[in-house]
DNA sequence: AAGCGCAGTCAAAGCGCTTTGGCTTGCCCG
DNA sequence: CGGGCAAGCCAAAGCGCTTTGACTGCGCTT
């Protein structure tokens, strides 16, 4: 609770020697070092944060700009992907301010956060397709990293992704080579860029294989049940409902089971099942019955990469500057 | 970009009266305020927040530290109530700084935000029945509000939570009228103050009508699907199964439905079941095929209760020190 | 013996804001 | 016409830290 300049006093040192003690400066000698680390242990003496940051003119601050449309979720994965960033900026010393915004009030959160520097960098979520904040941050000059990528432009900046294209062509081959012919995609909404990198990797494998890319097989909406069991209810009240059908998550793939199980179908035997699976720590893969193949990738992870990338990034030793990860399937 | 020298310069005015000005203080003239605003808006001026945190000693923040064990997850509801929270943060003006931390380091973190002066209060999630955080912040002196409530002690500090026992209650009670005598509860962990009480209104409907309260109809475990379903598989494996379930959780409710559906019984006939549900905004109430009862409460307005009061007791203006929220069923 | 470099320390100048305590005006009233 | 009182503005003193630049001994070289 004590202050530098009453640590100083009791010690009979300058505060001078007392910062550059604690922060670990070549300049003092270990004796006075150690003297200095004791005292500020006993008197429970820790800098001040404000006036540190006000006299370095770094926040040591990692901002996540959430945004929620009025009565609309935050996404469950943020989760998981919080506790993996937050692991790193405990580790290195970094806060994690999360500001939770109206979806259109984002580009102003950001400007403030940059005027007033309450932080150093920021991540970037659920990149869409022509998303302006890498543009804009860049102007800013605001260092961030996004989680996902945009379409264009990915070249220019910072990102971890997963390999959604690839996991979901290699998924659709795996659904063709058991002899399905008529595959459904149940998309998330395809203006964010993983849903729209899903949507080709499916129609990648459907052209090699020569098979149609069919409208009525497929949807695209907010990834949680209900909407997994409407599409399916949809499809199967078609002329040709699907024999097999990809799910972009846990929850809308639980969505197209009830549905399934509704008509009286047999997941597993009358309805093959494959969904991609963002490791959601609540839910495992049995949770569909264990009927299903999966997909996995590790939010987790994803939150600890954007997080180290972000501090390297910052501290100006940035080695690689994107990520590609791969989906286990 | 300025700051405030710069702005001072520029309008051939004291800093004193711009930083009144822009504080909304009586002492300036209106024409002179209007000017200020102005200059600042073109300027791009706003405050260095460090420089502001550092000259009023408040930090205009709020700190949630939420422990996680190694590979355990957050709680998937903590992100209603962050979204709760966050709304009402960001309209009164203040940040919100997560700290994601070992479970065992959270008395140490509590005390490095008051050291070191990051946040004016806390957020205390998850009360345990024995819990240290409520003395321990009162002898540092930051001030918190709890979300749930301990088991003793209420009356000593600020909390927001929901009347878990009479919900329980009363779903019991309902299950009773139904004509179920064999009423299993899936419990989350009982060392949680919120799974005490829960079971506390179960054992209160049971005795009420004179039913036993069987332990072998009792489970206690992390309120995730698989918990559930083996829940449910370990009642189901007795010799007198229960005729309802009374579920902690949705995700645990879900887990119960597959256990009982993979024993060929079907849910909303064979078999009833309660759950409660915190709206976890990803699910709907009819992710379980609707055959089931359910409680509401809303997370997220939780979340807010618990901003706007901690907010109110940092400012000084505190009405309630309190809020029992009921469950809708 | 003078000069030099080095290790160890310090005083003082910021960082950008808020706030205290004056200091001018101009106006009203006795 | 002078004293009193607001209204409106300002200079300067912090807030608690980091960092620059300078200072002191001391042991070594030349």
């Amino acid at each position: 609770m004590a202050n530098l300049r009453e640590l100083s006093e009791k010690l009979g040192l300058s505060q001078t020697t007392i910062s550059r003690a604690l922060n670990g400066y070549p300049e003092v000698s270990e004796t006075t070092r150690k003297r200095v680390i004791e005292a500020a242990r006993e008197h429970n003496y820790e800098p001040n944060s404000s006036a540190r940051r006000l006299a370095t003119g770094k926040a040591r601050t990692i901002g996540h700009v959430v945004p929620v449309a009025k009565h609309d979720m935050i996404n469950p994965h943020f989760t998981d992907f919080i506790a993996g960033a937050g692991a790193i900026y405990n580790r290195r010393g970094y806060d994690m301010l999360i500001s939770v915004v109206d979806a259109d009030k984002q580009a102003e959160t950001y400007r403030a956060l940059r005027r007033n520097r309450r932080v150093d960098g920021v991540i970037v979520h659920g990149p869409v397709a022509d998303d302006p904040r890498p543009a804009m941050l860049r102007e800013l000059g605001l260092p961030f990293v996004v989680h996902g990528r945009t379409l264009e432009d990915e070249g220019s900046y910072c990102w971890v992704d997963v390999n959604n294209r690839r996991a979901f062509a290699a998924a659709t081959r795996h659904l063709i080579g058991l002899g399905h012919r008529r595959i459904a995609l149940v998309n998330g909404w395809e203006h964010m860029t993983f849903a729209i990198r899903r949507r080709e990797g499916y129609e990648d494998a459907l052209g090699a294989a020569g098979l149609p890319v069919d409208p009525a097989l497929m949807a695209t909406n907010e990834m949680i049940e209900s909407s997994g069991h409407a599409a399916m209810a949809a499809f199967l009240a078609g002329d040709a409902p699907p024999t097999a059908v990809l799910a972009a998550s846990v929850l809308s793939g639980l969505g197209v089971l009830r549905a399934a199980r509704e008509a009286g179908l047999r997941p597993g035997r009358d309805l093959s099942v494959i969904w991609y699976d963002d490791c959601l720590s609540f839910l495992d893969p049995e949770s569909g019955g264990g009927t299903m193949t999966v997909i996995r990738s590790a939010i987790r992870e994803a939150g600890e990469h954007c997080a180290a990338m972000l501090i390297d990034q910052i501290e100006g030793r940035s080695v690689r500057n994107h990520l590609l990860l791969e989906a286990d399937f």
